[in-house]
DNA sequence: CCGACTTTGAGAATCCGGTCACAAAGTCCT
DNA sequence: AGGACTTTGTGACCGGATTCTCAAAGTCGG
C-alpha cells in the first residue's frame, strides 16, 4: 500500500538517497514517466536490487512491471530528506575553504542557503563574501537563534575545531558538518558528519601502493568508509 | 611475532588508519614514549577494541601491559599507508573549489603536493594560483607523464565530471578523488572516491527532520557512510 | 481476455564489521 | 622471585547491510 508506514531507514540506505534524488532530477530533465530500478542504479552508481530495496523502506512506491514515476519518487524522496524546507546555514572559518564553500552554488542550489559567515578573527569580520559580511563568532548564539539555523559548518584550523563544535551547539545548532581535521565531539542530541580532505588522499594512497607494488586488477573496490560503491569497470 | 605478514586489511580498519596517524602526530608532539589503545581510541573518536583489531592487522607491534611505542606505530601506519613517498596531484577544474584546494595547506602538509592545476577555460590557464599556473587540460597526459602525477583531484561542474575522469584515466591517473556532484564510473584498476558536499549536508537534514520530528535522543548515530562512528555523548 | 513479458518487493543466505570477553604476555612493586 | 596489575591480541558472537532469487503484480499485444 501507497502509505508512507514510518519503518526505520537504515543509516546505509540514508546515506544513498541522496544519490537517487540526483539521478531522478537528472531523468527528471530529459524523460519523463517512470525509471526502472535498473536505470536508476545505473545513474546512482549502485546495483540494482540495492536500489528496490532502499526504496522499498520509504514505502511502496513503484509498479510492478513499470517502474518508478519519476515525479512521484522525486517528491517523496525529497520529502523525507526534507528538501521541501529551506535550512539555513551557518560557516565558522573563513579560510580558503570557508570562503569557497560560502561561494559554492551547490548546496544553495537545493534547500541550503548560507545564511551568516563568522570568524574569530576581528581581520575577518566586515569584510565580504559572496553577498555576506563576515560577523563575529562572538555574535553565534543570537545569529543562530535569529535566523533559525540549525546547521553548522566547521572550516576552521584543526586546533580551533572542537572549541567552534561547542559553540555552535551552545547556540543551539542541532547538526555539524565538520571540515576541518580534527575529531570532535557532540552531545548525543546534536548530528555530525565529516569531510576530510587529507584523509580521502591518504586512502587513495593506500590503495595506490597496492596497485604499484602488488600487480592484479579488481584488488580493491573503492571504500564503504565513503558511502560507495567503489571501482566498477566502465559498464 | 613482529613481521609485518601481508595479511589483507579491511577497508574499514584503511579508512581508519589516517585517523590514527593524525593522532599519534598529536601525541608525539607532547608525550613521548608509547599509546594505549584506549587514549589512542579517545584520540581518534573511536573504541579501544577496534582500535587493537584494526592495528592488529598491520601486525602486531606493541606491548602487552604498556601500549604502542608511538614513533614505531606512526612509522609502521605512515608506510602502509604510502606517506612515506611524496604523491604529485594534479587538479582539475579552477572554480572556487579548485582554487581554495590549491590553496588549501593540509594536504600539501604530509605527502600530498599539487603539483599541476588544469582547466577546459581559456581564460583560466595562464592565472595564477597559489605558487602555479593554470594549465590547458588538453596537455594532461604530457603533464601526468613528466611530473609522474598518480592522484587527480576532479573539480568541475557536475557536466564535465565524468570526460575529465576519462580524461585522467588516459593520462595515466591511477587514483582519483571527486568533489564533482555526479557519479563518475572509472575502469577497475582506478581507485576513486568521492566527497560531496550537497550529499552531506541532506543526510544531516534527514536526520535533522526526525529530531524535530520525533523528539527522543540518540535516536541516529551519525553515519556508517561517513566511516565514522556518530555522535557520542561528550565523555 | 489470455498469455508472454517486465519489473517490483521481500525472504533467505551471506558477508563484513563491530563489540565483548578473556587468555597471554608483559611490567612493576615489594 | 612472586604476585598484583595493565594492556594487548584474538576468538566468539552479534547485528546490519548486501546480494541472490523468485513469487507476485502489473503491462501490453493480439
Amino acid at each position: 500500500m501507497a502509505v508512507p508506514s514510518r519503518r526505520r531507514i537504515p543509516e546505509a540506505t540514508v546515506a544513498r538517497l541522496p544519490l537517487y534524488y540526483r539521478a531522478l532530477l537528472e531523468v527528471a530533465d530529459k524523460d519523463v514517466g517512470t525509471v526502472s530500478s535498473e536505470r536508476l542504479a545505473e545513474l546512482a552508481g549502485v546495483n540494482a536490487a540495492k536500489v528496490r530495496k532502499d526504496l522499498s523502506y520509504l514505502g511502496s512506491y513503484g509498479t510492478r512491471g513499470v517502474g518508478y514515476e519519476v515525479e512521484y519518487l522525486l517528491h517523496e524522496i525529497s520529502r523525507e530528506l526534507g528538501l521541501t524546507e529551506d535550512w539555513p546555514v551557518v560557516i565558522v572559518g573563513v579560510g580558503n575553504l570557508g570562503a569557497a564553500l560560502a561561494n559554492y552554488r551547490g548546496f544553495g542550489a537545493r534547500g541550503f542557503q548560507v545564511t551568516a559567515i563568522v570568524d574569530a578573527d576581528v581581520d575577518k569580520v566586515g569584510r565580504r563574501i559572496s553577498d555576506l559580511v563576515v560577523e563575529d563568532i562572538g555574535d553565534l548564539s543570537r545569529i543562530v537563534e535569529e535566523r533559525a539555523i540549525a546547521i553548522g559548518i566547521v572550516a576552521t584550523p584543526a586546533s580551533a575545531a572542537q572549541e567552534v563544535a561547542d559553540q555552535l551547539v551552545d547556540a543551539g545548532v542541532r547538526s555539524i558538518l565538520n571540515f576541518a581535521p580534527a575529531v570532535i565531539t557532540v552531545p548525543s542530541h546534536v548530528s555530525l558528519r565529516k569531510v576530510d580532505l587529507a584523509t580521502e588522499l591518504q586512502i587513495l594512497s593506500f590503495y595506490q601502493r597496492r596497485l604499484t607494488a602488488v600487480a592484479p586488477a579488481g584488488a580493491h573496490s573503492g571504500a564503504s568508509a565513503n558511502d560507495d560503491d567503489g571501482p566498477e569497470g566502465r559498464r
